[in-house]
DNA sequence: CGGACAAGCTGA
DNA sequence: CAGCTTGTCCGG
């Protein structure tokens, strides 16, 4: 057995009490079950490992002392292991993830509804994603997933994956109409685990599913489905290599395919003029052209955009500290000679973060010297755009319950997930999404780009989509603009590939008051590059994740804090 | 992780 | 040399 221990990661053999086996818990205990038992005087809590294997030679064993109850299957105990590995975690850690919330000692009995049959909305490309085995269904921002979920349910109990609760409860509503049986999440283990179709977020990636027929992970670019606390596991990725492992098909689905994804699965997309029609109608505004006197948040064509009578979303992202310099004179933004990074001023002179390029304070465009600072805060944005629309704004932050009443909104990204639909929305500065320092900025851009199409609908409707920027000839920008998400994965694919980043590269961050002593005693591996000293820790780098990961298990932990973070998003 | 026990430090 | 702190080892 392994104790729920995180720290201690070893196993233990103990005996079966000899009254187990009368009573029937003999007959109930497998790999999984969660027991209790005495280990070093004290009553710990953990997971049956293994049955009946080889003890150590000399050692006396303790029997167990308590079957609590049902745990993860053994299916599960494997790929908590692979998981373990895969970030850099304990067993402990994930098998924790997989086991029930409250102690359940019997599988609820299976209910089998009235499967009424199926009005079978398969499409051609479903159909056919779940015959390839692992594939990436590219679909239209609006597109709610119930088809896709619904094919996954033809195949028998199928695993489906979404980013947001409130979505999982909808899909699960709709599925339950449709004849199926389902679970909702870790919330209804025991009925998982007499079979049903799962439907949760992230934690559900380790539902129990004795009969599980397909997996689906629905906006499978939501970082949602990444967790912030280590071992920052990734739910697409458990969910699909539980599909591989089980042999069985897994599809995700998303309006915006993450280059995880397309190394994962193969890729299929509609109809260009079908994956088009799905985005709305893209309004670009260049800054740069404006009249350099009057320039401010708002370009001077926005102002009769918005008089209009539909409902107005205009987003502003307070998020992030760091400053955006443009020029005075011409509008270019300030940026480093690649264009991938944008410079600050430090020291009486122009820098990139990392400090890898700096130049005096100069506009390479035009020349000139007098650069001016384009943050504005979101309240002085409200003002301003009141002012232009001559009617009162309301606000949206993440700290909004209530959506406000006005027709005109400002607001953070959250509004973007508040609001159910609108006319226009305006992303008064996508420049500071797109000059973001994180790795999947650009990615991340796209992914609000799509949330906005979501709630104006295709390009059919009235619904537009107006972006403020200095770059409108950014792929992110292109790529909304012509409704091919696809072009903007072509451009990060190159950009990392040469980055060496993950998927093409594997990164590992080591941080914390032990990582010192951890180093030294994880060496110098074949295939891995150390990257000294970035701030307080090291970057392992290697072409693939092998080599780190198998060096990193079998390093000895030091007693002080390591913090060991598998493809960070900030480096 | 947390307990056990050993080695090291302090003060009378 | 008791009494306490700090370090290292180990659990079935």
């Amino acid at each position: 057995m392994l104790p729920d221990v995180i720290r201690l990661n070893r196993e233990f053999d103990y005996l079966v009490p000899v009254g187990w086996e009368s009573d029937g818990r003999a007959d109930r205990l497998e790999v999984g079950s969660m027991v209790r038992v005495v280990l070093a005087g004290r009553r710990v809590a953990g997971w049956i490992t293994a049955i009946n294997p080889e003890p150590p030679p000399g050692i006396e064993l303790a029997p167990l002392a308590h079957l609590t109850g049902m745990g993860p299957s053994n299916e599960l105990v494997e790929l908590a292991e692979w998981a373990a590995w895969r970030w850099a975690g304990k067993r402990a850690h994930f098998l924790r993830a997989a086991s029930p919330g409250r102690v359940v000692t019997t599988a609820a009995a299976r209910s089998s509804p009235t499967r009424r049959q199926l009005q079978p909305q398969r499409t051609e490309m479903f159909n056919k994603a779940f015959e390839l085995g692992t594939a990436v269904v590219s679909v239209p921002p609006d597109d709610d997933s119930f088809a896709l979920a619904l094919a996954a349910c033809q195949l028998g109990d199928a695993l489906i994956l979404v980013p947001d609760a409130s979505h999982a409860r909808s899909l699960a509503r709709a599925l339950k109409r449709s004849g199926v049986t389902v679970a909702a999440g870790m919330n209804e283990w025991a009925k998982a685990a007499a079979g049903a179709t799962v439907v949760g977020t992230r934690p559900a990636a380790w539902a129990p599913m004795p009969r599980l027929a397909a997996v689906v992970v629905i906006d499978e670019h939501d970082e949602r489905f990444k967790t912030q606390s280590t071992p920052s596991w990734h739910a697409r990725d458990v969910a699909v290599e539980r599909a591989r492992r089980r042999g069985v098909p897994s599809v995700m689905s998303g309006s915006v395919p993450s280059l995880e994804a397309l190394r994962l699965g193969a890729l299929l997309r509609p109809e260009r003029s079908i994956e088009r029609a799905g985005w709305p109608k893209v309004k670009v505004f260049d800054r740069r052209s404006d009249d350099p006197v009057k320039r401010g948040l708002f370009s001077e064509h926005l102002g009769p955009l918005l008089r209009g009578n539909g409902k107005v979303v205009c987003i502003l992202n307070r998020k992030g500290r760091s400053r955006l310099l443009a020029c005075a004179q011409c509008g270019e933004l300030v940026r480093s000679i690649d264009g991938n990074s944008t410079m600050l001023i430090i020291d009486d002179e122009l820098r990139t973060p990392d400090g890898s390029e700096r130049r005096p304070i100069v506009c390479i465009s035009c020349g000139a010297t007098s650069l001016k600072n384009l943050r504005v805060g979101v309240v002085r944005a409200a003002e301003e755009l009141a002012a232009l629309v001559s009617e009162p704004v309301g606000e949206i932050t993440d700290k909004t319950s209530d959506i406000p009443p006005q027709r005109v909104l400002i607001g953070t990204e959250a509004a973007l997930y508040r609001v159910r639909s609108a006319e226009v929305v305006v992303f008064l500065d996508l420049d500071q999404e797109l000059t973001a320092v994180r790795q999947r900025a650009w990615e991340q851009a796209l992914v609000l780009l799509a949330r906005a199409a979501r709630i104006l609908g295709p390009r059919s409707g009235s619904g537009q989509l107006v972006l403020q920027t200095r770059q409108p000839e950014h792929e992110v920008v292109q790529a909304a603009l012509r409704g091919n998400p696809l072009l903007l994965a072509v451009a990060e694919r190159d950009r990392r590939k040469s980055l060496g980043i993950a998927p093409y590269g594997a990164q590992v961050l080591v941080k914390g008051a032990g990582s010192a002593e951890f180093m030294t005693s994880f060496g110098e591996p074949e295939g891995v590059r150390i990257m000294g000293s970035q701030r307080d820790g090291w970057l392992l780098r290697a072409s693939e994740h092998a080599p780190i990961l198998d060096a990193v298990k079998r390093t000895r932990l030091p007693p002080s804090r390591v913090r060991i973070e598998v493809d960070p998003l900030r480096v």
